[in-house]
DNA sequence: TTTAAAATATGATTTTTATCATGTTTTTTA
DNA sequence: TAAAAAACATGATAAAAATCATATTTTAAA
């Protein structure tokens, strides 16, 4: 037991969990930003942090949550099987974002499976907190209501996009979107790195044709490879992909 | 002006829109049942009722809304013009159900275009008073929130379906998913007429893609169709259908 | 009620995408 | 670090779906 005397204040509550929600700026990012110092202290005293190694499982399609992951750091896909044993990735969610909301919210087991992309930082918040915040906080209710309305409408227009939108055209969507939205390195690659099989699922086909058609891409000097990561060449060029 | 004398009270405040929400039914199919008699009482105060043809448009997409319909009877589609100038419909709202609610939360202009299938009856409550309730009623509120969570959750379950299912798929899925959800008359057709533009803009295929699809059923012996009407011959059938 | 327009229907052809096969490269693990 | 496994790549072929063309039927309008 030597050991924990190396630690210090910070790490100690870092590693069981015990830092402060209220000095927590992750919260800035989303409804949890709508909570009262109280109701946050409250949060504090109940949330377990833990790390989530990439390739785990946070939780499967049919799970019961409990409870609401907050994300301090990395990325995860949100994913559900198809009838034809394919995976459907339906959203990426990042530092920042919220987890599990939408199966607390509607009393139901889990729709999607959460599985991290790469190393991750969670805190979990039980549902009672949650619960009786969303009954008794109307700002936290409606900040909670404008997000949920915002994920409705991005995804009404993903409906539209894998309606009407060519794969290739879609890929090219994918990549734009992920440059824009989760940003790039230092040498302009993007800061998610997905495999191949990854894009297939986003975009909804078959692994070989995501593969040939990032070739194609890479041909055209559209975008460029270093191993798995992509770096964009030509923002336009993508935008004009039919 | 002589025959206004002929209007029963009844028609009259049906005809100029003030029949009074808090004896309506409607409303307990969707979160205005969450309101209060008073609140009630207030709304029907500035509600407009109107009546919308076959055909007629709602709101189009870009529209300003600045309010929320409360669906009284009849169906419209709700859709969105793609960048390959076809339109997708990406849901159906029918009596009981509320409309404009996302944009509205969300304070941003429409989203989808509302185009009616059959004649309808709509109340439309103004944006202060939704908004006013929204802050001042959590019942409300976590009402709305959970509808909005349940709309989500069968939003990505159509990407899944959208990205996973062939087209013979998607649409043996729409006509079982119209006869559960919106019923069927005496003789067992489907309550909801669509046109086969309709049926292949809610699949996302090409209009004759589906015609030929509707007809191949037909000669299996899945359905049977009156005209426009369609009625389910073999319901696992349809459910086998790959 | 005749005519025009829209919706339905179906064939032929092309394009898109999936599947199968096989080889190479990269990553993981023993 | 060598062997095994996973990921990537690409060709050949098949299947699915779109497009184009052209009737026919139904509906709407003059």
């Amino acid at each position: 037991m030597i050991f924990i005397m190396f630690f210090s204040t910070f790490e100690y509550k870092h590693f069981i969990g015990m830092s402060k929600c209220e000095q927590c700026i992750i919260r800035q990012f989303n409804s949890l930003k709508a909570l009262t110092k109280d109701e946050l202290i409250r949060i504090s005293g109940c949330k377990t942090s833990r790390t989530v190694k990439k390739g785990d499982i946070i939780f499967e399609e049919g799970d019961s949550i409990n409870g609401v992951y907050c994300i301090k750091d990395g990325v995860c896909k949100l994913s559900k099987l198809s009838a034809n044993g394919k995976d459907q990735i339906v959203k990426l969610v990042v530092k920042g974002d919220l987890l599990g909301q939408r199966s607390l919210i509607g009393d139901e087991s889990a729709n999607l499976s959460a599985v991290a992309l790469n190393d991750m930082e969670v805190c979990f918040i039980p549902k009672s907190e949650i619960m009786s915040d969303l009954e008794n906080n109307p700002k936290f209710t409606l900040d909670m209501l404008q997000q949920m309305a915002h994920d409705l409408k991005e995804s009404d227009n993903v409906i539209v996009d894998m309606a009407q939108k060519s794969v290739k055209n879609r890929l090219a969507d994918v990549l734009l979107y992920i440059s824009e939205h989760f940003g790039t390195d230092d040498a302009d690659y993007l800061s998610i790195t997905l495999s191949r099989e990854d894009y297939a699922s986003i975009v909804g086909t078959a692994t070989e044709s995501a593969i040939r058609i990032l070739s194609q891409f890479k041909k055209e000097g559209l975008i460029s490879t270093k191993g798995k990561q992509i770096r964009i060449e030509d923002h336009e060029g993508l935008r004009r992909v039919e």
